[in-house]
DNA sequence: ATCTTTTGTTCTGTCTCGAAACATAATGCA
DNA sequence: TGCATTATGTTTCGAGACAGAACAAAAGAT
């Protein structure tokens, strides 16, 4: 007979008015820029002030929102309590890449608790080894927060090809690893039963620019990202979410820029990686391939024809990469994160001039590229501000 | 102060669990392959049969849904009340394209309840006079409905860039068409106040196949969909609902192939649609560009060098670019419609080899190619289904 | 000291669903 | 023919959640 359907959307109650208002609330505090009273709550979710403060102070006994002391704010009527996301959940973020580990544990304000990066060069190593560093940099930021403290979540931010629903990454190029299950080697530096999701790197990243904070939109909702570590990873974010086939998607650096260019590791040819990638930058600058990025800068700036031409190639073929991306997904906003946005200055103009002119709709709507510094090892926060979300997505199960 | 922001998710209250009920149990009726019992929506859905009588009753009087004659089942126990979604409802669908006028009606069933196709050339006809012939059919198509009926909608198939947000078409280049505001031309010819949106047809005809009825799921749900009318159109589905910015997205057939390929019409260098669309490769095939599609497949099936050598071409072509739509997006699925469909069975070997060559996640997902032969002017059946679909999405506004 | 203003709380009424009992209409079998 | 069985559909009652309005509280203004 007709059975209920796994996957289908299911009915709505009454509690389900309870569980949405409840998540509304929270979200709308998280959303706000400074602290909103139960009033406010009200007059920007459309809810009676009564329900406020019903839905506010379940969210205050659970410890999902913080009552502060109110500033000295001379008003008329009686002083509001303000409230903010509650600072007792928190979330790890981790990072493994080619050239650093990083732990990072954010609280619901999007404050950063603890930190640890370690720079390094991690291509090729162990597997095993390096997620065991990366977990002692883990244990080692989780002992020092606060007691009362509620881990809500730990993601892993990856740059390659990951299976976020299987919970594998499937290939990193850059790090020269394959088929391996991360959750399984960091478990014994975690607490007990603490699952640990890996996502793409570029993906997670770009959450931080659609997401300041969690909950709290960013400077731009709609955008592509480019996330440019040593290879060049990418995401489509559209209306503050990041779309496509989680981890699968981003391959940006694997676009094909010249079907008769060289060959790249990947099996196919004229990958952009191979003519925007750090790498490629720093040789065809005459550059060492460990120089920063600031040194490339500073030789551009100077005139530097080897440099100057880099980037022209540089930009050139993020233009034909990225216009064949607008064109498909008609977003004309471009970021560019990583060491690509400290180039952003550089490349900016000559890439919004190619994509000027391969973009079909650029007529109407020009693309920009925009770039946003961000802070080392991105994707870290972003895969906090990922488990964050969860919270935000159904505050209920964080209630009992 | 704080103020209700326009753009806020609202707060759920009684009357949204009733709303939220009412599009569900209008949802999986429609979703469902055959007739459903009351009985039957309250397993599926999960509600009670109590509330499943309750919302389906007013559905009924409503419309939306329809109470048919059981069919003789010979089975124990009370004969069930078979339901299909209400006939009455419907809405147009039109498409103008280089080659046809189209206006067809589709119901809330999923039937074609009258339609009109009218080949010709239109590349470069007046747009004011186009649209005229185009509202013509609309009005005979609409003439010869049931005097119940409710026309729901109205949505037009473009075959441009389309700003659906303020209902203008940007760029059709293939029409030779610009700046041109559909609705106003077309509303001397339709039911007085009835508005008609426009779309992109790639991402309109993407739509019949992620939903083979309002609301019923078609055989993929997440694809990469390749239109090949004149031009190549594309459209990227994810959980069946086409993503991008609705309208200004889908340009795959300007995305570039060989940067240092020839000059475009659109401004670019080595566009897709140089190589694989259908000028490109009749012309390869040193046919008229008049000729059928079949003229060219039965060329290469007898083996004519040039034929075989244009189908090479279009697929190493289309290899190239939907390898970087792939590596973008993450989804491994490539549905091929239009012109491109009949011409699966020759590119799709290839063209899957070129894909498994150039996406990186090749080796955990290979690539695959379908195709969809579909109507002729699918993109009219989509544009009735989005305005179907707005129906299933809140069948309360049509209760009243 | 009292009025005004804003915030937060309490109370009642309404809406919608769930649960369970009940009614209905068919088949199966004696 | 008549009764048991079975599945569908309906009725009734109770619970949960919010809206609306009145009320209480805590400040500044006059």
């Amino acid at each position: 007979m007709t059975q209920r359907l796994a996957g289908a959307p299911s009915s709505a109650r009454q509690s389900t008015v309870r569980t949405a208002n409840l998540a509304l609330v929270l979200r709308t505090v998280c959303a706000a820029a400074g602290p909103l009273s139960r009033a406010d709550v009200a007059a920007v979710t459309g809810v009676t002030r009564a329900t406020a403060a019903r839905l506010v102070d379940e969210l205050v006994a659970g410890g999902l929102l913080d009552e502060v002391e109110r500033e000295v704010l001379p008003r008329r009527g009686r002083p509001a309590t303000p409230l903010v996301p509650g600072a007792r959940f928190a979330a790890l973020g981790l990072q493994a890449d080619a050239g650093l580990l990083a732990a990072r544990v954010v609280d619901l304000r999007g404050r950063v608790v603890a930190e640890r990066v370690e720079p390094g060069d991690f291509r090729g190593t162990d597997p095993a080894a390096t997620m065991a560093a990366l977990g002692a940099l883990a244990a080692d930021v989780l002992a020092g927060l606060p007691a009362d403290s509620c881990l809500v979540g730990a993601g892993l931010a990856l740059p390659g090809v990951v299976d976020a629903d299987a919970g594998v990454l499937l290939r990193a190029p850059n790090l020269g690893w394959s088929d391996l299950s991360p959750a399984g080697l960091l478990a014994p530096f975690l607490p007990a039963g603490q699952d640990v999701v890996p996502g793409n790197e570029a993906d997670l990243a770009a959450r931080t620019v659609a997401e300041e904070a969690p909950g709290r939109a960013g400077p731009y909702r709609d955008f592509v990202y480019l996330s440019g570590q040593i290879g060049i990873g990418g995401a489509v974010v559209l209306g503050g979410r990041v779309t496509g086939s989680s981890g699968w998607a981003g391959e940006v650096g694997h676009v094909c820029v010249d079907p008769d260019g060289p060959a790249c590791s990947c099996g196919s040819t004229g990958c952009l990686e191979l003519y925007a990638g750090r790498h490629a930058l720093l040789r065809a600058a005459g550059l060492p391939l460990d120089a920063p990025p600031g040194d490339l800068v500073r030789l551009a700036a100077a005139g530097d024809p080897a440099a100057v031409a880099a980037l022209d190639t540089g930009a050139w073929a993020l233009g034909v990469a990225l216009a064949g991306v607008v064109n498909v997904v008609g977003i004309p906003t471009v970021v560019l994160g990583g060491h690509l946005a400290e180039l952003a200055d550089l490349l900016g103009p000559a890439l919004e001039e190619h994509l000027a002119r391969r973009v079909l709709s650029a007529r109407w709507r020009r693309p920009r590229v925009a770039s946003v510094p961000g802070p080392p090892a991105a994707g870290a926060s972003g895969a906090a501000l990922q488990a964050l979300g969860d919270v935000l997505a159904d505050p209920v199960r964080w209630l009992g």
